[in-house]
DNA sequence: GAGAGATTTGCTT
DNA sequence: AAGCAAATCTCTC
């Protein structure tokens, strides 16, 4: 645990995000230097009390709320330090649209590496920036739901509230 | 270099 | 229909 910064271990600052939707009860985010998020991922609980809460009203956590909630696709640039085939993989799935769902494999053939369903799921695990690059939105070609690193139950409660609200 | 995946497929009961 | 093992690609240590 270094605290000198280091390209592929940025300066960040993190902040507590309130409450989003119905089953978020919170996020934690950090931000680089160049003012972009790093990391964001559905809080524990088991958190650091000491870290900062961001403003409910915070341009981030509107444009997050947007997100969450389907109004707008996220756009914000991927951190520096990831690897180009996790920037592959990702770029694609931040274009999968709201509420539809594709297979590790489909991920894999897109990118044109059709053997790689495996590895999609590895560059997956890695995504720093959850629900801004819905990675939740990638399942298992058998229909199950797959991993999910901010807890399977979070993925699941995903898929039921876009499923949900698309059909209205 | 070895080992470990948020998988997939085919083969075997 | 369920379980197992091998194939496969990339990242991390």
């Amino acid at each position: 645990m270094s605290l000198v910064p280091t390209p592929s271990r940025p300066v960040t600052t993190s902040f507590r995000i309130p409450p989003i939707g119905p089953f978020l009860s919170g996020l934690i985010v950090a931000f680089g230097e160049d003012g972009h998020p790093r990391s964001l991922r559905p809080r524990t609980g088991k958190e650091d009390a000491s870290i900062p809460a961001l403003a409910a009203d915070h341009a981030f956590v509107c444009r997050l709320r947007r997100v969450f909630e389907g109004a707008e696709t996220d756009n914000t640039p991927l951190p520096p330090e990831i690897h180009p085939f996790d920037r592959q993989v990702l770029d694609f799935v931040r274009r999968i649209p709201f509420g539809k769902t594709v297979s590790y494999r489909d991920v894999a053939e897109a990118i044109g590496r059709p053997r790689a369903a495996r590895a999609v799921g590895g560059a997956l695990a890695r995504n720093p920036l959850l629900l801004l690059v819905p990675c939740h939105r990638v399942t298992r070609a058998s229909g199950e739901e797959g991993g999910y690193s901010g807890g399977v139950g979070v993925k699941s409660q995903l898929l039921e509230w876009e499923t949900r609200r698309k059909r209205g």
